[in-house]
DNA sequence: CCAATATATATCGCGTGCGATATTATTGCA
DNA sequence: TGCAATAATATCGCACGCGATATATATTGG
């Protein structure tokens, strides 16, 4: 018996838990981007930008489909936003020579520089979780797991 | 020493981490509304306005700030979703009499019929997640944790 | 070599999600 | 009582996030 009805699948309760998590994924992340979007105010990137800007500052030049692997993006999400980006003058967009339908986005001196403004945001974002460092690897590291079943479903 | 600086502050790797769980909770949260988006289809209902129509489905005449509340969403968020609800005739809005401030929310029995639709939808989610019942229970739990730590977060 | 196919990015439309602000109703206090 | 403070909801503007679709370039098969 344990968790299956006689016909294999899973239980009433069971589904329960599932939706559970889900909500608890969906509302948990509200507070991520409360947080972020304070600490993130005076450099003034929103948690996406902010996320984009770390690729680059950790792997410069590289084309807009590799951050969208990175970060789980489709480019429809991330265009407009390297746009808005380039915009404030932190990269740049130009086309490959070597293969003129893929986009190289690097970073200007202002982009660069911006790494050091960013400097304090971890930290403002360890204090906001305020849990253990075993409990944070652990949830890590499940979660990893349910984000690859989530993208593999169907 | 453990996790500790000499000035009693997190180190830097243990800031790496806590950047790395907020991103898995990012990334895995656009997989939770791939497959409910899919799930949903059918319904034609968004995460959110189906999170609001379980609100409702457990307990009908409530107002705005108590879905809300129940939901981690401010009433910019709400208002606009509601009457999106409310011009596809799932639902109605009301000023309360006894406090004229105060939106009252009740299904419509269009609302209530919709249940029986979203039936196979906590199924299709379970499967898609694909985890054991002790880590769904874990995984909520310490979720649950955390969002109120960053809710509370100044 | 050239047409069919595949790949990389962009455009459009729509639904969140929220900060700043406005509006109306209620409450509290002098 | 009357008026300031508070509360509940709404409006506006902007940035995601993605499905559907378009465009341009590269690749592949005949």
């Amino acid at each position: 018996m344990k968790n299956e009805t006689p016909t294999g699948g899973p239980r009433r309760d069971d589904l329960k838990l599932s939706a559970q998590l889900c909500f608890a994924l969906y509302s948990t992340l509200l507070g991520v981007n409360k947080v972020y979007r304070k600490a993130l105010k005076p450099l003034d990137l929103t948690y996406p930008q902010y996320l984009v800007m770390l690729v680059l500052w950790e792997r410069d030049d590289v084309n807009v489909s590799d951050i969208c692997a990175q970060l789980y993006l489709e480019t429809t999400t991330l265009t407009p936003l390297l746009k808005r980006l380039e915009a404030r003058g932190l990269l740049q967009r130009q086309r490959y020579a070597g293969d003129e339908r893929q986009v190289r986005v690097t970073l200007t001196e202002a982009g660069k520089a911006l790494r050091a403004q960013a400097e304090p945001i971890p930290m403002c974002v360890a204090q906001a979780l305020g849990c253990s460092l075993d409990e944070i690897v652990t949830l890590r590291d499940q979660l990893k797991g349910l984000r690859a079943n989530l993208f593999n479903a169907d």
